[in-house]
DNA sequence: GACTTTAACGAACGATCGTTCTATAACACG
DNA sequence: CGTGTTATAGAACGATCGTTCGTTAAAGTC
């Protein structure tokens, strides 16, 4: 790796867990400066606008997602397990990168729903890859027969990712030590539903 | 009212509903003085700071949600049926004020929980009292026997939220238009599990 | 080790930020 | 109507914003 590359990447992991702490759209390139102890011109260079530093910030929280949440989960056995584990590393996976203040790409959804351009679409494509693994993961459960045939797979992932923003609010912003079990319970409950064969009424 | 309390409202309604687009963290008096048809100055008397302003803007909020959302559903007979009526008129009450990019606090819920100070509070308020809100209603449904006595109040309040997070996010990143009926799918699963009675195992 | 490419810096740009001050206009009240 | 009060405007402040430019130092290549 080149001496470019690597300074780049150092910005980058700044960058990563400062937009985590602020926002995205809070980045400011002087800040970013400072912490890396390099000139803003210096830094600059690297990106070419602020705008692609923030892309790029942005596709660097994709790839670690799919590094700390995706792939581990792929070692369970396909189906429930498989979901289960992804959920479980899902629900934790700020603690494991270093994610001080929590998922950026979350945040930045709540940020740029109403604001068109390059980063609303970044994150509307993070979130739909998402929903597609998650979709993929419960479609599995459905053909391994952990979930009723009938099951309605974009409804599950809805609510799966209810969960998890529910999950984030409750931890962050009301300190509630509950959430994790809380996630969990609801989580359980959702694939108890689906799960079971549908009564005769 | 006089002339004061006049203009400073007419400048809420703005600064409201721009931050409702670019979060209350990317207000700005510049850009309010403009849309405003104000001097820089002329606005900043009202409030004194920047970030009275912002506070201003979290309360008034909270004032529309209650009377958007809360009242309204007061209407309604206490239990099940108000509650339900609480999450319709939950779900659609950035339609019903002048709410065009979400729910300026919600937003502001993952803008600054990582951000200690007073705005970070008033945020953290208003979500304690939502929660207890909806908590309150969870009560009543309980009470009047819609849920079984056992029901967890908080784990319940909980998902709601979820399903209310998943359904604005669903809507406005995502453009699904079917979220409103995956928000009250999920919603009557959710009651439907707390309404029957145990199994015996 | 000489040469080329590239990475980093420092200074400066115009724009905008939040805030302060002073002066003038509009209002409220007797 | 006149007078005291309050609301608004305008100019200016230092700070920071993103970005550009020219130059120097370092890294990569033969």
């Amino acid at each position: 790796m080149g001496k470019g590359e690597q300074t780049r990447q150092a910005i980058l992991d700044e960058a990563f867990s400062l937009a985590s702490c602020i926002g995205v759209g809070a980045l400011s390139i002087g800040v970013l400066a400072e912490r890396t102890h390099m000139s803003k011109s210096g830094l600059f260079a690297h990106f070419g606008s602020k705008e692609e530093l923030q892309l790029a910030v942005l596709r660097e929280s994709q790839m670690r997602f799919g590094e700390a949440v995706v792939r581990p989960a792929l070692r369970e056995p396909r189906g429930l397990p498989r979901l289960r584990a992804m959920l479980a590393n899902w629900l934790d996976w700020t603690r494991a990168v270093n994610l001080p203040g929590g998922c950026v790409i979350n945040a930045a959804a709540a940020e740029f729903d109403d604001q068109p351009g390059p980063l609303r679409d970044e994150v509307r494509k993070a979130l739909i890859a998402l929903r597609d693994t998650l979709g993929e993961a419960v479609a599995r459960a459905v053909a391994e027969g952990h979930l009723r045939p009938d099951t309605d797979i974009e409804q599950l992932v809805f609510e799966i990712t209810g969960i998890y923003q529910a999950t984030q609010q409750s931890r962050r912003m009301l300190n509630d030590p509950d959430a994790g079990r809380r996630a969990i319970v609801a989580f359980e409950r959702l694939v108890r539903d689906y799960a079971v064969p549908p009564e005769k009424e």
